[in-house]
DNA sequence: ATGAAAGCGCTAACAG
DNA sequence: CTGTTAGCGCTTTCAT
């Protein structure tokens, strides 16, 4: 068993130089059509394998754009990486992807390790993050974006949406609907800052509205499941025996929220209302749908691959930071006695 | 805004060779604590990052496994992912996940562009891949694991379990409860290849006791989706309406199987038993709980993780392939009238 | 425990 | 369109 050939193997066995072999291997190579397709035979027969460990070094570009997200198991983020990573694909970038579990220090170590590898670019999820990632981030000579948040104190570049804001046009909905005795559950947990972020939303929508912001329950640490969903149900019907609509973090604790009303015998909405919080596939197929919030996750990626993609190309003027917000969607259902209507907040 | 410090530069701010601050930035190097100190603290004044990109390529070694799932957003093949990931992190391993989508052909794409990254180590997701694809993976130099199937024809090495033979159990189970005409939904799209594996494990098992297997309803390309799975039902109750029991081919389908009986007023499991594959959340949040197969996602990952670990520190000694069966198992809940006790099959 | 020399495999920069 | 030279920033190897 031989070593693995070189490039100047490859060169040799096509009568050509190291250097033409690699432009031959790059798209924008000048290199004459003939001798490419020569080159490419003769690599083949070789079984060379071009070495992109060293390319790097020497190019002092990785194609890498370093990701973190809080967990891998979440249609949303999925959703988004998916969208960015096609997105950067078309210009060779490739993820380097990392979860955080929720945990801020998680995200500094994530954050510290693929600072090593040299990417080309970074996308953290949220907008809060250790001093020591901050500083990390601020210094590390490449665009940052932070996506699904809109930082107050941004670190680079933004796209996102305010996650506080995104519950008022639910509130509103809901206060039109005529509920007044709404509870939420979700989001008292600091590692969930989104969470945290919605439940503040709630209470300031309610408080604009006149209305009670008190009926509140927890629903356990992230990620977000069913099940504390339903326990979190549990918990709000046995403190709060006259809530009339609930407010739920994500949909997949709203969808768990509604099993236990199932279970219970109570009717979702005619007995109590339930909306949620992402437009996954289980809010629309619930029987009945949940009104829910779309916050985009797709245009996310996409927006923030084109982002990425500009500025790696006008690296040369270093811009002002960006800031993009993507308007979540409240997509009224059943769940909430809407008749399906989108309504697109003001 | 200064060039970012290289290693030289620390061992000047250190009073050392480049040599010692290179041995002092690994756990294993022999540098007298008090020097590493220093030179740590040297490092962290001047903003110093290690840049992996030139050890990578002098060292040979990059630290990177190549994964590649068909699609990100499943919770099964985000367990894996995570146990894989959590499992190679503690030996200084990372990732360098793609998701192929279904599709052989971007695999190989995938693999080819993974391949020029020097990984360590190579998992693929299921035993089918096109002959390129199998061409480029036998002749990496690294372990290659096939998971989440068991080929009959194995690349390297195997951690998975028989798509087909897993069918067998749950076929007996409705048997022993008294159920007769039971149908299949999913699976009959060459894409995906452990649908198909699993309907005809369906077929088989069906046919060894002595049921007609015909009751087969597709459920469209792959990734399964709750919205095909109620079309799906819609189908097979219209096609079979004789129907007593239904086999689906992921908890996805089949809870959204249960909601089309829901909207239509049928009761599971009085009128009709529904199962899945999986052990998703959503099977025992519903009502009723889905029975379904728990395929131990995350032991397939953690498995994998310590084979490849194994296989690195003994890659001097090139070992036999090894074949790793994670059985799965039946979780029997009130959907196929089940009283919730768990088989482990023969 | 530390250092000096050499080079991993490719490509920037320049030349023609 | 193609070639030559040098070197990216680390670590292997050998020495002390």
């Amino acid at each position: 068993m031989a070593k693995a050939p070189r490039m100047i193997d490859v060169a040799q066995a096509a009568g050509v130089s190291p250097m033409t072999v690699s432009r031959a291997f790059r798209r924008d190579a000048s290199v004459n059509e003939t001798t490419r397709q020569r080159i490419l035979a003769a690599a083949d027969a070789l079984g060379y394998v071009f070495d992109t460990t060293a390319s790097n070094l020497r190019s002092q570009r990785t194609g890498f754009v370093a990701v973190t997200i809080p967990s891998l198991n979440n249609a949303n983020f999925a959703d988004t990486v998916r969208a960015l990573s096609t997105g950067l694909a078309q210009h060779d970038l490739q993820i380097l992807l990392g979860y955080t579990n929720y945990d801020m220090l998680e995200e500094e170590h994530l954050i510290g390790q693929f600072l090593r590898r040299r990417p080309e670019a970074i996308v953290v999820s949220g907008g809060k993050h250790t001093d020591q990632t901050r500083r990390m981030l601020a210094n590390a000579r490449v665009p940052v974006v932070e996506i699904w948040d809109l930082p107050d104190n941004p670190i680079g570049h933004v796209v996102g949406f305010s996650n506080a804001a995104a519950m008022a046009p639910l509130v509103a909905h809901l206060f039109n609907q005529g509920y007044r005795r709404i509870g939420f559950i979700g989001g008292d947990e600091d590692r969930d800052t989104r969470g945290l972020d919605r439940r503040r939303g709630y209470v300031n929508a309610m408080t604009a509205q006149g209305l009670d912001p008190r009926r509140l329950v927890a629903s356990g640490p992230p990620p977000i499941s069913m099940r504390e969903g339903a326990r979190a149900m549990s918990t709000l019907l046995a403190r709060y025996p006259d809530i009339q609509a609930v407010i739920c973090v994500s949909d997949l604790s709203a969808f768990g929220a509604l099993t236990e009303c199932q279970r219970r015998g109570i009717s979702v909405p005619n007995d109590i209302a339930i909306a949620g919080f992402g437009d996954y596939e289980i809010a629309d197929i619930a029987v009945p749908p949940l009104t829910t919030i779309d916050a985009h996750a797709s245009e996310i990626g996409q927006q923030t691959a084109a982002m990425i993609v500009d500025l790696l190309q006008n690296k040369a003027s270093p811009s002002e930071p960006r800031f993009l917000d993507i308007t979540p969607t409240l997509l009224v259902r059943e769940s909430t006695s809407g008749s399906g209507q989108v309504f697109e907040p003001g």
